[in-house]
DNA sequence: CTGTTAGCGCCTTCAT
DNA sequence: ATGAAGGCGCTAACAG
C-alpha cells in the first residue's frame, strides 16, 4: 500500500482528482459508475483511489444527493434468532435494488431502547423496518416510510404490518395436537403481541375440541429460562400432560428441560412443538417440531411493503399476513395407546 | 402529533429556529447541551423540535464537525453468537464515553463481503473492530484505527489484537479431560485461526501425556453440520472414544447428535467438552461443558486498546491474550471404571 | 469529457 | 445570547 499516511488527513475526491491529474467531476462519475468515461481515464483514477487508500464519505455524499440507498432494520435483541430470516428475506429483494440494511438492537443502547430508532432517523435512511415490540419512541417517524415486521400490540400511524399469520398458527399447533391424539395440552405463553396471537389462536381450536386449555406463563418473558419455569409449573400442576405447545422454539428448548428434569422422555412421554422454525428447532441434536413463521417470506413482504411505501408515502396502510406451516420433527408423536 | 407532513421536505435546523423564533446558533446549542441556553429558550427550541418532528442529520453534523462518536464492528454471521458478548464488552466501555457500535456481518452484502468495511469506513467511523477472519479488502485501513478481536490467521498491518489464549484454552481443555481419566480422546476441529490454536495446545497437552490424537474435520467448516459429520467420522474410526473435544460449542452440539444417533448417552459414555461458554453451552437443556473464551471481557479490552489507537494511531501494534476458563457442566464426567 | 457554480444541513469561530 | 460568515466533501446542473 503506498497509502500515504504522512498526510495524516483521510483524503477527499480533490485529492484524487489531483493525483490523477483530472476534475473533481470526473472522479465523481466514475465512483457513481457513469458509463461516459474513458477506461484509460477511469483506470487512472481507480488506481490513484487505491494508491490514496481514498474512501468516498457517506456523509457528503448523503448530503449533498439529499438520499441514501439504505434502510434500518430495529430488533430487540441479536439472540433472538428470528430476525436472521427476515433479514435474509429483505435483502434478497433490496439487494438488486441498491439497498443496504443497517441492523441495530435496542436492547443495544446505554439508555435502552431511546436513541436506536433517533440514530438510525438521523442517518437520512430511505426506510425504517421495526421487527420487535415497539417502543414510545419508535411511533412518530412522520419523515421516513416505516413497516412493521410481526405481529404487535401496537404500532405507528401511517404504517403497514407485515407478519405471519400467528392466530393461524396458534390454530394449526392445536390441531396438529389434537390430530395426534391429545386432549391433555398444556401451552407455554408470554407477553407481547405475538405471543398473545398465538395463545388466542390455539385456545380457539382446543376450546372448539372441548378441551381445557392449560395455561401458563401469562406475563413473562419469552427466554429459555422462562419457558422453563412455566413448564415445571404446568408439570407441576397437571402431571398427567401428554403435549406442550411453546409459544417459540427457545421456550420450548425450556420445556425440553424441564421434561428431562422430570425424568420423563420426549416425545414418548410428552410431545412439545415450537414455533418460529429457527435455527435452534433446526438442529439436527434438538430436532424440534415447530410451526414455521416464514420469516424469510415476511421479509421479502417487508421489503416490498418498503418500497411501495417509499415511492407513495400517502398510501394508505395495508396488512399482510402469511401462511404458516408446520414442520414436523422429533418432539412430536401419536398419544401411545 | 402536529408534524407537518404537508411540507414534504424533512425540517432542518433553520425550520426548527424560525419556529422557536430563535436563531440557528442557539438550536444548535440546545443540540449540543450547552449549559448558557436560558430555560425559556430551551423550553421553546425543544418544543419545535417536538412539533416538527425534527431530527437532526447525521450525515450534516459529521461533515461539519469532522468526527463520529461511532465504531464499527464487523462480524461474519450474525447466528454465530459468540460476538454478542464481545458487543456487550464494547458498549460497557465505550458508552459511558459517547461511542455508539455499529454491527455488520459480512455475509450481508449481496457481493459477500466485499463492502462490509468499505460502508462501515465512509461513514466516517471513529474506529474499526474485525470479529472475523480478515477478507483481502479488510486488511488495509490506513485512516481508520484498527483493533482485531479473535485470533487470525493474518490480521492489518498496524492493528491491535486482542483475544483469549486459544492455545492456552486447547491445553486446558485436554487437561481437563485428562484429570477425568480419559485417554481415548478425539478432537473435532476446523478452518480458521481460532480452531488452530485450540487444536494445537490440545495436541500440545495429549502429546505431553502420550496420547495419540484423533483428529476429525481438519480443513471443513465450523457449524453444527460440521461437527456432526467429523464425530460420525471419529466414532465410526474410534469406536472406543471415551471424550471428545469441539472447536466450539456448535460443533459441541453437533457431536451429541452424532453420539445419540450411535444410540451411546452423555456423559455416561462419552464427555463432551465445547468451547466459548455461549449461550449455547449455557442452555439449561443442552449443560455444555465448554472453555470460557471470556468474550466480554475481550470487548472490554478490545475497546480500550481502540480507544489508545485512536488517541495515539502512531502506537506500535499491541497483542493481548486474555486466559480462559474451563466451566463444568453436565456433558463430561469422569471415565467410567 | 472538463471546469464552474451552487448548495446539502450543520458546526465553529468571531463579532455584536 | 445572537447573527454572519466560512467550510466540511460531495453531487448536480451547466456551459464550455
Amino acid at each position: 500500500m503506498t497509502a500515504d499516511a504522512s498526510r495524516s488527513r483521510r483524503p477527499t475526491i480533490y485529492d484524487v482528482a489531483t493525483r490523477a491529474g483530472v476534475s473533481k467531476s470526473l472522479v465523481s462519475l466514475v465512483l457513481t459508475n457513469s458509463a461516459s468515461v474513458r477506461p484509460a481515464k477511469r483506470a487512472a483514477v481507480l488506481a490513484a483511489i487505491q494508491e490514496l487508500g481514498y474512501r468516498p464519505s457517506r456523509a457528503a455524499t448523503t448530503l449533498a444527493s439529499r438520499e441514501t440507498k439504505s434502510i434500518g432494520l430495529v430488533i430487540d435483541d441479536y439472540r433472538n434468532l428470528w430476525f436472521v430470516g427476515l433479514l435474509r428475506g429483505m435483502q434478497q429483494e433490496l439487494g438488486p435494488l441498491g439497498y443496504q440494511v443497517t441492523v441495530a438492537d435496542s436492547a443495544e443502547e446505554v439508555v435502552a431502547g431511546e436513541g436506536t430508532v433517533e440514530r438510525l432517523l438521523s442517518m437520512h435512511i430511505a426506510g425504517l423496518v421495526i421487527a420487535m415490540e415497539p417502543r414510545e419512541s419508535m411511533l412518530h417517524t412522520p419523515w421516513t416510510p416505516t413497516v412493521v415486521a410481526g405481529w404487535r400490540d401496537k404500532i405507528p400511524e401511517a404504517s403497514d404490518l407485515i407478519a405471519n399469520d400467528d392466530e393461524a398458527g396458534g390454530r394449526l399447533a392445536a390441531n396438529t395436537l389434537l390430530e395426534l391424539g391429545h386432549t391433555k395440552i398444556g401451552h407455554l405463553t408470554g407477553s407481547g403481541g405475538a405471543a398473545a396471537h398465538r395463545r388466542s389462536g390455539f385456545h380457539t381450536r382446543t376450546a372448539e375440541a372441548g378441551i381445557p386449555l392449560r395455561l401458563w406463563g401469562m406475563g413473562h418473558g419469552t427466554t429459555e429460562e422462562d419457558g422453563y419455569q412455566a413448564a415445571v409449573a404446568l408439570l407441576e400442576h397437571f402431571p398427567d400432560t401428554t403435549a406442550i405447545f411453546a409459544a417459540n422454539d427457545t421456550m420450548a428448548v425450556g420445556a425440553l428441560a424441564a421434561i428431562k428434569a422430570r425424568g420423563l422422555s420426549v416425545p414418548g412421554d410428552i410431545s412439545v412443538l415450537g414455533y418460529d422454525n429457527s435455527p435452534l428447532a433446526k438442529s439436527r441434536y434438538l430436532d424440534i417440531t415447530s410451526i414455521d413463521d416464514k420469516s424469510e417470506e415476511v421479509g421479502l413482504l417487508t421489503a416490498q411493503a418498503l418500497m411501495s411505501r417509499i415511492a407513495d408515502p400517502g398510501r394508505p396502510p395495508q396488512r399482510t399476513l402469511v401462511q404458516p406451516a408446520i414442520v414436523s420433527r422429533g418432539t412430536t408423536a401419536p398419544l401411545a395407546p
